[in-house]
DNA sequence: GTCTATACAGTGATAGAC
DNA sequence: GTCTATCACTGTATAGAC
């Protein structure tokens, strides 16, 4: 449409509209159909393109999926790190890991950050270890709330057994998962929380209140 | 090669047998290359057969899904059942479902027990139908005996989202259980009941070896 | 019960016009 | 930057011989 603006408007604004629109509907179609059931036609047709003009902004469909879990990734630490910052309890601070999991899950980048722990296996090796320091930082920040959350004689077990509890069970809440609204998020979160602190949901939730 | 047995043996033995193998020859595939990415000639050539005779026990590739996915969940239940008909309090029949649970995912029926979990999302509809109250029968088991933990004063937080919590969380644990003896089980087993109890692994251990 | 041969429908990706 | 046309290839599934 829009051939040409200013000069930085189509190197980075046009150009990477369009790019970033593909890795949304991308995102998108491989959640609901998954990376091989999902061709390049179907996700160029949600954008309103044809298929080929796909390989003009990536080299290959594996290119686009790493794309997309990049994206997914990337906007599900800004999330949770969003969140961490607003708080400074370890209990309010928990609760804020698990609610912004929740909400990098279902809310905005939903579909990328899904297709992030869903479709990994499908990523060639060298895909995989230019993401895996990424993939670092969410485990780094699990395990050093969970040690807070610890040293504090809250958390009684193990923490990276806690950490392997928890984030599948937050990846898999999609499937249950049905109303999403923040008040919602919030009631999960401290739902999940009491889970595996086996408290009640009350008595997390006032735990946490408390300064 | 044998081309003929008695009549029971060919009608019951050879035929079946060879469904069998299919079955787990699939499984294996599906479980490390996934449903999408294995072909109906990798699966006949694991068997040492040509893909045409794929079609002479099976309708099409879904038709397989079934039945691996099928095996996959009778598999585990029988596994389930066995390991709970040892055990009477509940504490150790806690530990004796989620031991259970491993064994299934990484014993003998392993491949089969995982790709149901995997790939129940490639299912038709009406193959999900069939397949609903085998399913179902999981969830039952696992809610009685969190009730009954629940009913012990073991468990304090809401038994469906402890189910919610643990299920996937024992799913995901084929990405990092790689030693797989009974030993390890337990161990594992032990850890993961006393993280969703937040006690200590020893307290949760010692618990249910009090009669 | 298994094989060979093949149909037939896509699939990811490329080339070149506009 | 997008389209059209097309390629090489792989996938499931079928038909008929043995």
């Amino acid at each position: 449409m829009a051939k040409q603006k200013t000069a930085n408007a189509v190197e980075k604004g046009e150009k990477k509209g369009s790019k970033r629109k593909l890795i949304v509907a991308a995102a998108q179609l491989f959640k609901t159909s998954g990376y091989d059931k999902t061709t390049v036609r179907d996700i160029a047709n949600a954008v309103g393109i044809t298929s080929g003009s796909i390989f003009y902004y990536f080299d290959s469909k594996e290119d686009l999926l790493e794309a997309v879990i990049l994206y997914g990734i990337s906007a599900g630490l800004e999330i949770i790190v969003a969140e961490l910052e607003k708080k400074s309890t370890p209990t309010s601070r928990f609760h804020a890991l698990v609610y912004a999991h929740l909400l990098a899950l279902h809310g905005e980048p939903g579909n990328a950050h899904e297709v992030s722990s869903r479709e990994w296996s499908r990523l060639p090796n060298d895909a995989r270890a230019r993401l895996k320091g990424l993939h670092e930082r969410y485990r780094v920040i699990w395990t050093q709330e969970l040690n807070a959350l610890k040293d504090a004689e809250v958390l009684v077990g193990d923490e990276e057994m806690c950490r392997r509890i928890m984030v599948p069970a937050l990846n898999w809440s999609s499937t249950w998962l049905n109303s999403k609204t923040k008040k919602v998020f919030e009631d999960i979160a401290d739902n999940m929380c009491a889970g595996v602190l086996n408290i009640s949901k009350q008595e997390f939730h006032s735990m946490r209140k408390a300064a």
